[in-house]
DNA sequence: ATGCAAAAATGACCGCGGTCATTTTTTACC
DNA sequence: GGTAAAAAATGACCGCGGTCATTTTTGCAT
């Protein structure tokens, strides 16, 4: 498998996600023609094409590499010790502060994470069971430690965090919330969440 | 407000609409060009930029018209006195089988009502509010009534539902759930967010 | 080394979304 | 009705993303 095609083709790819990194950076995903870009990555503008099938999905293999990366951080650095709440928090929020950070790369990769086209499918569901990895023993261990209903299926109960994770980014970009108070909204959905919206008409110990 | 000028600018303005829902309609968004499109209304290609933004203000635009009626239609046959979950579930299933009759369009018109660009956030935010101010009655009725918790601020509780139905959308577009599928599983979201996702340690009534 | 087929690179080319200097139409005033 | 200023309509034009027939490079058998 690593025939020196196979290395040479490595490389160029490398070349032109490199140039992406810092013309997007510079200058902006939309203002980067893919002409300059590969110029930059010294290839003919055919050449990119031959790699990555549309504009987006060179920001798209940028963001998906970044984030694999901050997932392992975060998978190693983890205290599985700690309240199911506070170890959703910090991986959501070491995600949004990613996210957020460029909030034009943000929104463009956010967009076609949660309203994927047809097309990506493929990648998409891949980077999902990617998430889910990472996000199941947490919550089955906070299953087992009584912290969570465990008659509730673990995608559900995945897709509850998800959710008031995305509405966070949306509230975001519709300038609801603050990068500031972001921990606090999102702690505070989430403590909600886990306690219900409906009063309970006792107490709880 | 009514000179014959603005009486003409607003024919021209649904000339262009109608032009846009027929060829979007039977050609897709991206197969419509705005060149087709301001020959079939009529018009000249500078004309359709004076009157939109950009090609996706279009079917912004056309797509808030729909749901607008929508939603009128539904605040007017809402049964007050029923649970807050079917009153719930009945606005977001009707909403959501809106968006994805067509997905193309859905896709194109939730992306950007969830992670807006900053140039249409005007607009945006009246479309929010338009959002609230149908579903804040119903909370508000719900606390009142003890379905809801009133500790919790209506912006918050209003967010928890509207999370769960992106998520809905979210798992529709990813193929993890089906058009039929649809309201057992937002059903289940709304019942479990409800009661809570830690177990709780007594009898709720 | 040489020839040759397969793979990779290329840039001229296309139709598109969007702009803007110019032209056409409307309005208001005498 | 004449006319000048304001508003609206226009299409030639631009740079872009993306395609594809052609050229260049590569790997391998001789």
């Amino acid at each position: 498998m690593s025939s020196p095609r196979e290395i040479k083709k490595r490389k160029t790819k490398k070349a032109i996600l490199s140039a992406a990194i810092e013309l997007f950076a510079q200058n902006g995903f939309e203002q980067t023609s893919i002409a300059q870009l590969a110029r930059t990555a010294g290839v003919g503008k055919g050449t990119v094409y031959s790699y990555f099938k549309t504009k987006q999905d060179i920001l798209q293999a940028f963001c998906d590499d970044e984030l694999e990366f901050i997932h392992e951080q975060l998978a190693n650095n983890t205290n599985h010790q700690a309240p199911v709440l506070q170890q959703l928090l910090t991986i959501f929020i070491a995600e949004f502060k990613y996210v957020t950070r460029n909030p034009e790369f943000g929104r463009l990769y956010m967009q076609e994470i949660v309203f994927p086209r047809k097309v990506v499918m493929d990648k998409h569901q891949e980077q999902e069971n990617k998430y889910f990895e990472m996000i199941f023993p947490i919550l089955t261990r906070a299953q087992e430690h009584g912290e969570l209903r465990n008659d509730i299926e673990l995608h559900y109960l995945c897709g509850h965090f998800f959710a008031l994770y995305l509405l966070l980014l949306h509230a975001w970009y519709s300038d609801f919330v603050t990068t500031d108070q972001a921990e606090e909204s999102l702690s505070t959905l989430f403590t909600q969440a886990l306690t219900g919206l409906q009063p309970s008409k006792v107490i709880t110990t």
